[in-house]
Formats: C-alpha cells, structure tokens, sequence
DNA sequence: TAGATTGTTAATCGATTAACAATC
DNA sequence: TAGATTGTTAATCGATTAACAATC
C-alpha cells in the first residue's frame, strides 16, 4: 500500500537501510529478507517490511526482496538517484575532514563549494576546491542553485550563516556546530555534534 | 516525580537541553523557563517539563528553572559531572579532526589516547598524543579502564575493531565508519555518518 | 495579592509488534 | 506441492499534548 503522508520516523530508517543493502550488494549478494535485513540493522523484521510497505510492493512472498530492485526504490523514493551539490561552510579541521571524505561518493552527494570568512583562509586549496569568501555565500548558492549545506563553523556564527543560507536558497542543513539552530519549517536540519553523542551513552554506563 | 526506568528517546533529548542551557549560561542569564528553553531546541513546553520531571522536581512554580541548577543536576543525571578518557581508533582524517577539536573541553570527555592499525601513522604525533598501533588496544584499553571509544577507521574494519573493544571493556561507541555494528546489549553505539544524516533530508527536497 | 509557571493527570495521538492469510 | 516470506490487520505499547490545580 502507498501511503500519502510518511512518518519522519520512518524516512529517516531508509538510509540505514539503503546502506545495509548497498554493502550486501558490495558483497555479492542478490536477494535478502526482512529477517536476514532486520538483523543487519538491528530493527524488528516486521518493522522492516512496515516501513518499505508505505512505499510499494517490492518484495516477493516466499523470496524476500532483490537487493537491485529494493536498492533502487530506496534510491529514488530519498532522491538519492541523482547528486547533490553541497555547499560547506567552514574550512577548519572538521570542513577539511569533509572535503577529503570519500563516503559521499555513490551516496548522492558532492561538494561544490567551500566558504570561510577567515580571510586568511579564503585562497586556500582543499583537494581540487579553492576557499572561497564567506561574503559571497549568498551569491554564489543562489547562482549554482544549491540547496543543501554542511556547517562546519564556530556555535558564535552558526545561527548567522545559517540564516544567510537559507536566504539564499537552502533547504537542508548538516549542522556540525554545537547549537541548536532556529530555521523555518520548510528547512531541514540534522545536528552532528559528537559530544552530544556521547552524552547520549554515558546515562547507560 | 521520580521514575525508575527512563525511556531512551528522553535520555536522548537532555543532552540537547544541556547544550542550550550551557549556552544561556555563558550568555549570563539566570534563570529560564519550559518555555523558554522550548523555542530554542524547538520542542514543546509541556514535553520539556515531563522529561526534566522524570528525574526529579528542579523547578519552581512562577519562577522556572535556575539554569546553574538545572546544569548540575542534567550533568549528574548524564554522568558528565566528571571528565571521561575516551579512545579514538583511526588516524585519518576524521581522526585528526577529532584529536584536533576544543569542543570535548567541558562537555565531560577527554582524548586519552589515539590507535591506528597502518604502520606508516604510528608513532605520528597529533597534538599532544602519539598514535599508537592497533595491535596494543585491548592491552591499553583494558589498563586503562576505558569505557568509550570513537571508531574512524573504514567499514571494512569497523565491526573487528569493535568487536576487539568491547572484549577489552568499551561499551560506547561513536561510531564513524558508515556501517551498522553489531554489539552485545550492554553495549551503546551512536552513529554518525555525513551521507546517511543528508539521506535524511532529501526526501523532503 | 496577582501573575507566572511548574509538575502531573487524562486524553489523544502515533509507533511497534504479533499474527496470519495470501502467494511466490 | 511444501516451505518461505511478504503485506496487512488488529492489538498493544509508548509518546506527546492539553489542561489545570498547586504554588512560588
């Protein structure tokens, strides 16, 4: 069945899924389950087929699914089946980390651009980018049309050039700077904040 | 009131609530309210008040919370009131980033020690510490008492590294290299992965 | 005191699980 | 055909919201 509205919950399991498959398929494999998928992930079986069941029927009863085909669906239903230009704002030790990263490769994604406002930064070489000026974020984002961003700057400036993004177009943003940020609901943000992170498991030990 | 088991999605959120009031702190403010603190993580007042009563009655009718309060005692709950040692396994570039990152300071962890599996790194220095070879993890981890590790070493070694700090007495990871580990359930993992967390986004594109 | 805001309850809403008919 | 596994339903479980008495 094809629901209409998907819950965030589940949207945001399907790249986790995507990912588990696209290391099965790595590996050779050509047909999983829910079951053999579920335990990959460490989600219910049940779950697994719930949540790929809002979007169609892509399994087979008595077969499971084609890792290829399932693949696929993922990839368009994320629109994943295309790449991104991103744009990374901040060309400290994280904003070079990203800029060398190879995992966005067959992910979807690529850099595009990569601003500072350090001015002894801008010039600079990353890979095969040149550090451009923060001043002409609004500029050049509009003009390449780019709608997604990594925020790689100080919590000081984060909410600031946040907001210049958006202005400029924008509409997700992967925000590395340790501050919750206030966007409109038609923008999407997910924080990495690796503190956070590990506040989240010290509860448990 | 006070509950005995709290719900994982509610110890999720307080670091995000520590973050914030760490912040109005340094801003010099005082005191804050449901609220208050409400639109700046953007969640509602109401879930607010029910996380933090969970764990006790740390407000004031009329008044709200004393932010310096609230900071000690989240800090208490969380079990950052103290400083912990923290091993990071990987030395690339991700790996420098983190050995490299201020944010840690005053969040509750510290950087003990640093491992790589690839002779040509070992012995390299980053920042204050020397990259050590992978071979020496259970040994040091296990002499040193340490209980959180953060992995950045490729997919394909990922789930052996784990399994190996584990059996030497980890039982968080933050998690970088773009796969889904399998530990036993005394063991807490957190994932962060750039392409997964934007694969989260697009869907709404 | 009057105003503000908590902690808590009950109602609502949403997510997960278990079970199984359908069917490959 | 027999066995396996899906997609879906209904039941259960859990989380969020709205409302308000208590009280600072």
């Amino acid at each position: 069945m094809k629901a209409d509205k998907i819950p965030d919950i589940i949207v945001g399991r399907l790249p986790v899924y995507l990912r588990a498959l696209q290391r099965m398929a790595d590996n050779g494999l050509k047909t999983t389950s829910s079951q053999e998928l579920g335990e990959h992930v460490g989600i219910s079986a049940a779950q697994i087929r719930k949540d790929i069941s809002q979007f169609g029927d892509f399994g087979k009863q008595g077969t499971g699914y084609s890792i290829a085909y399932l693949l696929d669906k993922l990839r368009e239903i994320l629109k994943v089946d295309r790449i991104w230009d991103v744009a990374l704002v901040g060309a400290g030790d994280m904003g070079h980390a990203l800029a060398n990263y190879q995992g966005f490769e067959n992910r979807g994604f690529r850099i595009a651009m990569i601003f500072d406002a350090d001015s002894t930064k801008v010039g600079e070489k990353i890979g095969e980018f040149v550090v451009e000026d923060a001043e002409k974020i609004a500029e050049k984002i509009k003009s390449a049309g780019i709608k997604i961003a990594m925020l790689t700057v100080p919590a000081s400036a984060a909410q600031s050039v946040a907001d210049k993004l958006i202005q400029a177009g924008v509409r997700a943003i992967l925000n590395y700077a340790p501050i919750s940020l206030t966007v409109p609901n038609n923008v999407k943000v997910q924080y990495i904040d690796p503190s956070t992170h590990l506040q989240r498991m010290t509860y448990y030990l």
